[in-house]
DNA sequence: CGTGTTTGACCTGCGC
DNA sequence: GCGCAGGTCAAACACG
């Protein structure tokens, strides 16, 4: 079931060695007809790659206590592969947003320490809206917690603007998104740009965090010392339990 | 048949 | 320069 789950917003992180930068997505059109077309090998000789793009889409992690991985965010999803990364014994999911031209990726692990405790990190930016969810490769749930992350912006210090969800789209709400409006409120994000604690914000019904660890620390953030950021006040809906605890925390990183 | 998953190989960046 | 680790590709496979 899910618990809590952390977000982290990641902040367009500079140029970090951007493998990235070459590839995909980013920035400018996205609208690219083939989500795949980045990486070209380099057989083929030509390579198409920009110059530098420094910027990086916003990330944003996103930490659930969950007992299944994947968090149905509307969204279809393809999985395009998993990996064993260091320290989690856990394989990391790698999925792509299905949807032609979109360039949305997350990948979905569970922390080792916690085995219920899922962390979904998405990149980029929804260029379209939330397909109608029942189709939804894994609707677990129904819509739910990108749904809520979508709605998350910075208001105040608008660094980042987390619309994973309806990137292009201001006004989704005519359609039957009743799950967003279920949580429509419930985040309301203060991004600290630079600043390097969290922000708790409260939010109902649960609590999320905002923030931006310190300079480029882990972008999980409070994955190596979960037990701190623990303290959220869920209150479990009594929706589908994926719903629920779905939502958890919102770190930001970078 | 279309869509999604699995899985091994490959590529790239980074640290030493 | 080398090795490691993370990320992605793409063929094969499974399922509805």
């Amino acid at each position: 079931m899910y618990g809590q789950m952390a977000h982290s917003i990641e902040p367009n992180n500079t140029a970090d060695s951007s493998p990235v930068t070459a590839n995909d997505d980013n920035v400018d059109d996205v609208d690219d007809d083939d989500p795949f077309s980045k990486r070209r090998k380099m057989d083929g000789g030509i390579d198409i790659i920009p110059v530098v793009k420094p910027i990086r889409e916003p990330r944003v992690v996103v930490q659930t206590l969950s007992e299944v991985d994947i968090l149905d965010d509307g969204y279809r999803w393809r999985k395009y592969g998993q990996k064993v990364v260091r320290g989690n014994p856990n394989p990391r999911s790698y999925y792509k947003c299905t949807s032609a031209g979109c360039p949305v990726r997350k990948h979905i692990e569970r922390a080792s320490h916690d085995p219920k405790a899922v962390i979904t990190t998405y990149e980029g930016k929804h260029n379209h809206d939330v397909p109608t969810a029942k189709t939804s490769s894994h609707d677990i749930a129904g819509p739910v917690t990108v749904n809520a992350l979508s709605r998350i912006r910075s208001e105040e210090n608008d660094a980042i603007s987390l619309d994973l969800g309806v990137g292009i789209s201001p006004a989704p709400e005519n359609s039957s998104n009743e799950h967003q409006q279920l949580h429509s409120e419930l985040v309301q994000s203060h991004h600290q740009t630079g600043g390097s604690s969290f922000k708790l914000h409260q939010v109902t019904p649960m609590t999320a965090y905002y923030g931006v660890p310190n300079g480029g620390m882990n972008q999980y953030g409070s994955r190596e010392a979960p037990s701190e950021g623990r303290t959220v006040d869920i209150t479990p809906l009594n929706h589908s339990y994926a719903y629920s605890q779905t939502m958890g925390r919102i770190l930001t990183g970078p």
